[in-house]
DNA sequence: CGGTATCCCCCAAGATACTG
DNA sequence: CAGTATCTTGGGGGATACCG
């Protein structure tokens, strides 16, 4: 498995970039994007579980994250029913779920901070296992 | 590893984040800090080869991503000498060095996308086709 | 239920010029 | 050589209200 950055720069969708770091990056950066993929990871949600599972997130950000992740081919949307009430159920693309590996790495290096020089809180149990 | 978020909250250095996943994302999000990283990744670097390495950079852009890279701990700054030209090198401090199973982990991938997805370019190659 | 429509603020990031 | 000092801008993200 090749870890370096390979060319002088990349190209994807029309958008050029300085090497696939940056890519990635654009990709999954910013503050909610990673967050929201790491909730779809084992399974598909709906719009309302996503608002409830992402902390803190407003509907509009949720809305146009997905968007995103949609446009950039990490997530399918799918839309059951016509009218009101609808059910819309978000899940990763196959693409996305290549991603599941780096999210797994990510998450582990956060926990692994925490454990080190950070603190857990847990509201309801208290957490004995990590 | 554990590759699930832990607790319901985390604390680290007085912020609070809703999971480890936004912690690792404050630490290395955004357009610049993965990038640094990785070009410090096997070798420390002077600032002007940074300058050089990580492509379109600005100065000042640079100058205040290794800031914060350094107030968080993954990078340290060293100087030699005191009047100018003073030297200046940067590199990864050890905690710093945890986070490069990650950057690999997101090469990969994003050299994944690109080979199936995107297009690689040589300058000295393939200048022609820019 | 699953979003939009507005409005607003902040700050990451760029451009340019200058300095110990 | 290794940065600061200003100024500017774009857009990510938030608050609130409304809609099919």
């Amino acid at each position: 498995m090749k870890t370096e950055c390979i060319g002088d720069y990349v190209k994807l969708k029309g958008k050029v970039y300085p090497c696939t770091i940056s890519l990635a990056m654009d990709l999954i950066g910013g503050k909610w994007k990673a967050v929201i993929l790491y909730h779809l990871k084992d399974a598909e949600k709906r719009y309302s579980e996503l608002r409830k599972e992402v902390p803190n997130v407003t509907e509009m950000t949720l809305s146009l994250q997905l968007k995103q992740l949609e446009k950039d081919g990490l997530v399918l949307r799918k839309v059951h029913g016509k009218k009101p009430p609808i059910k819309v159920v978000y899940s990763l693309t196959d693409f996305g779920k290549t991603f599941i590996p780096v999210l797994e790495t990510i998450t582990s290096w956060g926990n692994q901070i925490v454990l080190e020089k950070g603190e857990f809180v847990n509201n309801s149990t208290c957490l004995n296992e990590i």
